[in-house]
DNA sequence: GTATAAACGAGACGGTACGTCAGGTCTTTCT
DNA sequence: AGAAAGACCTGACGTACCGTCTCGTTTATAC
């Protein structure tokens, strides 16, 4: 964590520092340039030397703003994401469910499934990717989905000793394997037929 | 798959070729290393290199006798985990399942979880690595759990439209999720509660 | 030479420029500092930014007043140097050059000494040293020297036909090759020894 | 020493290493393609990722086969030196300094001149270098020197009391000061006098 | 038996990428 | 306007592994 925070921490230092300070556009263009290569190539195939020369940046930039390659995926990732995948605001608890399925599914099936998927991975294989994972991709979206939760069972539509976690977890768990997996599509009719087993099941 | 399959094809090679004949003890040597180093170091600090000298053995053995490292590590899990995680067979087609998700979870709260989770990682990084991983693992585990659900709808103890597919993704997938996020403890009462969710789900 | 002589020029600007001044302080401070990691590190160790850090100074202010590390040292040691080494003024040109050979040797035993040798090798890797070195250090001395040897022909003690250059070559040549070469030390013996061989040999 | 010594030592193993033994067409090569490079950019110019791309060789090779540029320029040096710059062997000591003297005069001269420079330099700016020149370049050839001297001596041709490591100093010193500070050119005039001057200055 | 052919340990080899260092330039803010 | 701080591009550094290739040696069958 700390090495993966530590770009966050100067994020943070509001005061102007002394100086010449870090230069956004070559921010932007080393992030930009992560997701070409990152589809051209895929997850192992892109370099740190590859991003800088593509990025018209200096390695040295590169280490200077990021910790390691998989950091500058996932600042890449969450910038394009944020606000992406939504939950629904229908009123009805089970309705936003349904809609933030959906919206998983839509990410799942285009161009940004594998990115994720890739992320994933190296989230098992680096502690530190994984916990900066939980704490800005997974935990955020958790919160969220809690909320609609909450506000399922304050309106009698869900049972009132609902686990979130656990009901959270039958609803994407099915989809996130399929994702990693590999082994069967990630379709509507799937989709739909989760969502309508698990809400069966939790009926009282 | 080529490169991956390499190695099955030499073993479907019942002839004994002429010189001398590859070493078993050497074979179990690497594979036994591989798991020492995998537990000390993790996936990506295991190299090729590391796993030839701790089992004695020259490099170019490695390659004669599989074609990555991840190959190694597959055969490796696979030869300790042969047999293991059974589902059950009690005649009743839930309780089979329920003991198949109950031994799953013992295999990932133990030193095997992460092993487990490391190869499904490097199977979303490296396709080939994934293809073996569905053909070795995944697939042989489905036909026998398919198997279940086809005897539980003969039995009517499961609905005859059951989608077995989609029954086990419900099953395990949140098992799965909790594995490679790190989010959640697997724990018995996870498990049970997932179960029961959707078992009550897909009932007529 | 373009380089080297760039400092020069600057010096010979009298008229004082417009905005602030060239911080003197700062330039005392950094020869100092580069002396002072001179002895620390040996040639090779010391950087511009670590003489930038430790004279508390930006390193653009060094590129401002020098155009190499060379540079800056060859400054800091003139400027420590000045006047020292001198030759005498007995009367005698020969015991004059006799007293210029004891003080070089002086110089080389000191904790100069490598810092010459130290410079000469940039003077030979470097050839726009190599020039400034000849400018300001090797050139001045021999035209003093010259003007004694002059005065020993004058004077008659020296033969008409004399070589200077030869003659300071001869003198001073072995001094050098012993600071250079290392393979023998550099004693007042071996000084007196050189000094009679040769007088003795241009004697007519 | 000890690192630049390691070659050798290697060198001295008679016994035929485990493993594959190392190239020596290789070896060859990044001699060759030093030396080629040295005409073309100079000492300094010189990286060892140059070496190696013109020798068709990679980085590790050259790390493994010598600890440093300096060595490698060595060995170029001394196997394409090896025998030559002669001392004579005339019956007279005096005209075997001489030819010694006038050989070291042609080899200056010539493209070794600067080569034999930058190594000089090099072994004042890195003592490992400067140990390893005394060894390999300065001591022999000083050996061979000081058996003429005394032959000389025990010809009657030189007094009793002559000091072989001065008297060389004297008559070698001028040659290499004009090699390294670069203020004269070294002709032919220039050696010949020293010699005269040198010779006459020691004789009884 | 003895030849032969492959497996084997060791380690050299050409590569690619790594993460770091220093050089020299530029862009801020402070003085 | 000068200067300190430090970001920046560049290029080289020395190292780590990769997967391949020799070596000399060992160990089975095949002749």
């Amino acid at each position: 964590m700390t090495k993966l925070a530590a770009r966050r921490d100067e994020e943070a230092d509001e005061k102007p520092r002394r100086g010449r300070p870090r230069c956004l556009i070559r921010r932007h263009a080393v992030l930009e340039s992560s997701l070409v290569l990152l589809g051209e190539r895929g997850f192992r195939g892109v370099t740190m030397e590859a991003i800088a020369e593509h990025a018209g940046v200096g390695k040295v930039t590169l280490y200077r703003h990021w910790p390691s390659k998989a950091a500058i995926f996932m600042d890449a990732f969450l910038a394009k994401q944020q606000a992406e995948v939504p939950f629904g605001d229908t009123g009805s608890a089970l309705d936003d469910l349904r809609i933030g399925m959906l919206s998983l599914m839509k990410l799942f099936r285009g161009p940004m499934g594998p990115q994720v998927a890739g992320l994933i991975a190296e989230g098992i294989l680096d502690p530190e990717v994984g916990e900066i994972l939980r704490t800005r991709w997974v935990r955020p979206r958790r919160a969220e989905a809690a909320k609609i939760v909450q506000r399922g069972i304050d309106a009698g539509q869900l049972p009132k000793d609902c686990d979130a976690e656990a009901l959270l977890d039958a609803l994407y768990g099915p989809i996130y394997l399929r994702l990693m997996l590999g082994h069967e599509k990630i379709d509507r009719a799937f989709v739909e037929k989760t969502f309508a087993t698990v809400t069966k099941g939790i009926r009282p």
